[in-house]
This record gives structure tokens, C-alpha cells and sequence, in this order.
DNA sequence: TGATTAATGTACGAACTAGTTAGTTTAGTC
DNA sequence: GACTAAACTAACTAGTTCGTACATTAATCA
């Protein structure tokens, strides 16, 4: 990038053009991520093993310590890359076009789905909160990002509000922690809520009432009683 | 030692008087399990330290393996008695005399406290669920217990439909799932959530808004649209 | 080209941790 | 009071786990 002029000063730091070469670096860090964040997610920051991670990785041990310092500089950027991951599938959804009674049961359902498909992204978030978020704390990054999702469903509840079919008062932060919690819990719980009650919860039958259930109990909180 | 003192056949057979013995095998255990309640809960299975725990006991590090065997038999221990405790405070629920719509409410904002107040337990769930319910598996005690949940909330759900106040064909347990998921996100996502949008949802006015949430969603969920 | 820096492999060790061995004390029984 | 089983302690061990020292190869610079 930036005049490639004279390699004078601007130690262009090579960033984009690897074309073939043996050593990739960018390649062994995204390697590592990528299995750090599935060990991670499995066991736990203390479960997980790095000579379990090294050995799964096309790199080895040194390599996870020369480019993340130690177990929980590894941790912190499988975090913020889980975070990164799902913001990105997220920001794909668009729903501002469509009318707001729609655009909502859209959302709901979306997340729904984007949240069950992700399933290692909510294991992260739920370790994460073992640990009382004192790791996302070194992450500056990662809370702008969060901030689309409210201002996404402020805009289509000002939309709803204005056009009379959602009920007035409500808070997006609020809306967007109750949608959150329906579709969290679906993931997070799954394992001991359906042993509790002898129910595969997880099944594709059940998967499909959840679903409908969560679109319905968010569709009947906000909408005026008229439009239910 | 100990002489005679009081001379005649100083120990009078009683069943339930420990009175002041040194040897204390059910309180140990129970201070056990107290103890490494909350070192699981905070540290997670893996996370936890046979040796921490040990340290805050009243007894020594063989005493865990005299009474529990290894370490996921304590946590197994552990993890059966927070359960317990849980339900056992949810016993004390009465709400099959109030009138549906009223005895709706009071259950999910009592659920909602009741939550609150147990966050280790909470956590122990969270800790589980990263396994997989592979522990809870061993407790065939477990299951029987939630049931009652379940029951209650299909004996004041009947009642509602029956009176004409709650609108037909909805699942008891289905319903369970949803308030336990507003509930149970409460505390176990406070952390992420938090930093993320940078409110404290655990203050006490927020708190009591989503307490408030948490009612009217479940609440306009199950009531037909003229009683909302 | 030779010097310098970045990237990677190998082997090892210090500290930690679950679990055990071997023994002591206590409480109740005969 | 002697005896036995249960309750308990302290010190130790075998194995694991994070992290590092040292060596080497590949790219970049002067």
C-alpha cells in the first residue's frame, strides 16, 4: 500500500501480497485462532491444553507463544475473533427496507438461527462469563461493534412506533436483551434443560417451536394489542 | 482421655445429638461441599484447585478423596446439591390458590428473584452445560425434582385456559423454557452484556425493568389480547 | 552478496496438581 | 480398659502443563 516509490523509509510492512511464499504468517496465526477458538470453546480457558491446540495446528508451541504471548493472550484473540466472526454474519441482515411487524419477526428469527448455527461462538460468550468478562476488558474493539444491533432495532422500533403498530416506551437496548436471552438460552441450556425434562430440545421439531415461540413472544410484547 | 466425667455411662445412645464431638463426618461433608460449591462455581471444573479447596476446609485434602473419591465426584456432589438448595426454595412457591393471570406473574417475577439471588448457582448450570450435561448424567436423583416446575406451571396454565384467560394450545414446559431462558439470562450473561453496551444491567433499576420485562413478556405471551 | 530480521522446529525444565501411602486419633462396643 | 472401625492428618509421588532456551531456515535490506 502507499506509494510503492522508493522502499525509502515506508517499510511497506508487506501486508497483502504473499503470493507463494513457504512461510505464511498470517496464514499460522488464522490456523491457530481458528483451533485455539474450537479448544477453547470445548474445555474452558483452564480445560483447554496448548500442547493439545500446538499439536491440532499445522504450526507448533512456539508459534502460539511467539504470536500470542502466553495461554491467555491466545484466549483473548479467539474472543475478540468469535465476537468478529458473528458481527460480520450479522451485519449481513438487512431489514430496514421491510415493513417494521415483519422486519421484526425477521430479526428474531434470524438471530435465532444465527445464534444455533454458531454454536461455539456462545460457548465462548458463556466461559467468557464464568469469568465475569475480565478478559473482554483488554478488548477496546470489541464494544462498538456490538452498538449496530441496538441502533438496527431502534431504527425499526421508531419505525413501528411512528407508524402506530408497535406500542410506545420501549427500550432498544432492552428489546435487544430480551430477543438475546430467548435465543441464547436455546444454545447455552441445551444440554441440561433437556436432560431435566427428558426432551430433546435440540431436535429439528422442537427447533422449529422454539423458533416460532421466541418470533411470537417478542411480536406480541412489542406490537399493539390490535395487530396481534 | 476424656475421662468418665460424669460417670455413669456417660454416653446416652443419642441417634441426632452431636453436640460437641470432634469427629464430625456430616458437617465435614457438608463444609465440603460448601466450599468447593463455590470454588466450581467461580472456577469451573477444570478451573478449580483440589489443593484451594482443600485449604478452605475445616478438614484436609484426603478427607475430599475420603468422601467423594476424585475430583468430578466432588463436583457431581457439588453440583447435585446446588440444584437441591435451588428447588428446594422453589418448594416453597405457592401460587395454585391465586387466580391465573395474578399466580403467572407472581411466578415469574419470583423465578426472576429467585435467580438473582442464586448466581452460583447459575454458574454451576453454565459450568455444566460447557460439559455437556455429561456430569448431571450420574444423578438420576436430578431429573424427578424439576418436574415439579413443570406441573405447576401446567396445573395454573389449565386453570387460566379453563377461565378463559389464557389463550389455547400452548406447552407447559414450552413455557417453562421461555421464562427460565429471561431468568436465567439475567445473571448468567450479566458480565458480556454489560461491557458490551456499557450499562450496568445489574444495577437495581435496571434490574427492577427487567424484572418488570420479564413479567409482561411471559404475561402477554399467555393472556388472550382483551386482559392485556 | 552478506548482514539482519522474521518465522519456525526441538527439546527441556520448573512448577503445579490430582491422587496416594502410611500412619494417628476418636468414638463407640464388649 | 482393650479393641475396632470410622474419621482424620501430613508428607509424598507420578504425571501433567505452561512456558523457554537454543538452534535453524526463510525473507528483506544495504
Amino acid at each position: 500500500m502507499r506509494g510503492g516509490g522508493g522502499g525509502i523509509l515506508s517499510n511497506t510492512e508487506n501486508t497483502k501480497q504473499p503470493s507463494r511464499r513457504q512461510q505464511d504468517p498470517e496464514g499460522t496465526r488464522r490456523n491457530i485462532i481458528e483451533v485455539a477458538s474450537s479448544e477453547f470453546a470445548l474445555n474452558g480457558l483452564a480445560g483447554a491444553r496448548i500442547d493439545e491446540i500446538a499439536e491440532k495446528t499445522r504450526a507448533s508451541k512456539r508459534m502460539i507463544y511467539y504470536y500470542f504471548g502466553d495461554k491467555e493472550g491466545l484466549y483473548v484473540s479467539a474472543l475478540e475473533n468469535a465476537y468478529r466472526v458473528v458481527r460480520e454474519g450479522e451485519a449481513e441482515l438487512d431489514i430496514e427496507s421491510l415493513p417494521p411487524l415483519e422486519g421484526l419477526r425477521r430479526l428474531v428469527g434470524f438471530t435465532f438461527d444465527h445464534h444455533s448455527e454458531h454454536e461455539d461462538f456462545i460457548r465462548m460468550v458463556m466461559i467468557e462469563n464464568i469469568h465475569s468478562g475480565r478478559y473482554m476488558e483488554r478488548s477496546p474493539a470489541l464494544r462498538a461493534v456490538n452498538e449496530a444491533a441496538i441502533a438496527r432495532i431502534g431504527s425499526i422500533y421508531a419505525k413501528g412506533v411512528e407508524e402506530g403498530v408497535f406500542r410506545d416506551g420501549l427500550d432498544p437496548l432492552e428489546i435487544h436483551w430480551q430477543i438475546s436471552a430467548l435465543c441464547f438460552f436455546n444454545v447455552s441450556n441445551r444440554a441440561t434443560f433437556s436432560h431435566l425434562f427428558g426432551r430433546d430440545m435440540s431436535s429439528a421439531e422442537n427447533q422449529v417451536k422454539l423458533r416460532q415461540n421466541a418470533i411470537d413472544m417478542v411480536f406480541r410484547y412489542l406490537a399493539k394489542p390490535e395487530y396481534i
